[in-house]
DNA sequence: GGCAAAATTTAGGCATGCCGAAATATTGGG
DNA sequence: CCCAATATTTCGGCATGCCTAAATTTTGCC
């Protein structure tokens, strides 16, 4: 008889936890399938680790590949991805709004924890928090039924001059922007304004806070990039509506 | 020149968190060290790999072990024992505390969440717990600098009739049991008399709640063993004072 | 004191996940 | 359209931690 194929039901090891939530993060923005090198990159493992593990998770059937082809989630690793996406969200938002922690603390800690802890502990933590519907960087958390309404937004970078718009996610890659943003008094929820570019590809110059008591700001790419904003409807499109 | 020795300073894998914690645990209540078969038993491993493992924890400075005689810690490996012993109490009170957990069911997630959370982590719940002293069994929770206070207390099993006392702890090593004194009512510091034994090496009768409205229960071994009191100054005492 | 039973260690293997190097497949520029 | 650069997979190895089976050492009983 064929060998016995694991249930894909089960968790898995860290690994596959690790491998199938970077494979779902980078179509979360992006409509392209990750490729193998693309996640060794994100992994920070070698190609040929990614290559063993994609058979594996062929076999666990959470995702479709074909050798030399890009790697897509089943709809079994989707629930997978989901699942640990949750429990990272859930742990951000408790380990700031109950143990105090910083913005730019929190991603490491729950990186870890997300494989330790039970689906128990993640929805009575959730409750507790009054089920969030988002993280401290603005991130949406699925639901325990593994839904996700991820909100219309756009990076700042994109705006054009004169748009306004609210922050409303701030992307936790990278620490020291995070710690930038901070002293910035950078918060979400924040209102900005696009008021132009520094010119031959020069920074962007922002209008940031509440109408009243504006601060003008330089921001960088990186900043730009990491700031996502709902856009307010922009003053030519009005004429059209 | 000699191969390195890794540093004791890191906490360690989880498998040597786990060989340290039950090392130490063995000799918490009895003060002989312990034997690998002991510690094979304990940890559900074979003999061969407590063998082995033991080899590593004596290069690791973690334990000291001549070859065919017993185990024990370093003031090192101590010290990490001690780091997993309020990990894991300090987890458990939260789970009961703060998320509602049963007495019962927050022994395996303490397990796994241990080896994952970090020291910050768990200095800051215990904080947001108001640094308890004991965790839901009565068990003492050692200060983050290591020390503990291990209250006296002596099993119900070891009490002749007429003596009295307080619960002071409840042994978690089983969770029928837990279930049974729940089902009974029977909880921490509630107040305890021994009544005596039915013939034969028969169960223990003892007399618990408040003196005013009290139940009488018979307890087997099992039961008298895994709760600890605090025993009163027995009468036949007070002459001699 | 010696010998069998029990405890312990050693030897050889397995699974997981990782690596670098070598082989193979795909791709794009000339 | 072909060949070199790039991407991907295969291969042999390593480390950790576990196993069973086979030595080896210790212990206790006569």
């Amino acid at each position: 008889m064929p060998p016995a194929r694991k249930s894909a039901l089960s968790s898995g090891s860290s690994s596959v936890q690790d491998y199938v939530k970077v494979i779902y993060a980078f179509t979360e923005w992006q409509d392209k399938p990750i490729t193998s090198s693309q996640l060794a990159v994100r992994l920070g493992v070698a190609n040929s680790s990614v290559s063993e593990m994609v058979r594996k998770l062929v076999d666990l059937q959470l995702v479709d590949h074909r050798p030399y082809s890009a790697i897509e989630l089943t709809s079994a690793g989707r629930r997978l991805a989901l699942t640990m996406v949750r429990r990272h969200r859930v742990l951000e938002t408790f380990l700031v709004q109950e143990l105090g922690y910083a913005w730019d603390e929190v991603h490491d800690e729950a990186e870890l924890l997300e494989h330790t802890v039970s689906d128990t502990f993640i929805n009575r933590m959730a409750a507790k928090l009054g089920d969030p519907q988002r993280d401290p960087h603005g991130d949406p958390i699925p639901s325990a039924d593994g839904t996700v309404h991820v909100p219309h937004a756009v990076q700042l970078e994109e705006l054009d001059g004169g748009h306004t718009g609210r922050i409303t996610r701030i992307s936790d890659a990278d620490a020291d922007l995070l710690r930038f943003f901070s002293s910035e008094q950078i918060r979400l929820d924040d209102r900005v304004e696009v008021v132009g570019r520094r010119p031959f590809g020069g920074a962007l110059v922002v209008r940031f806070g509440p109408s009243g008591s504006a601060r003008e700001l330089d921001l960088g790419d990186q900043a730009a990039a990491a700031l996502w904003v709902h856009s307010d409807p922009h003053p030519g499109c009005l004429l059209a509506s």
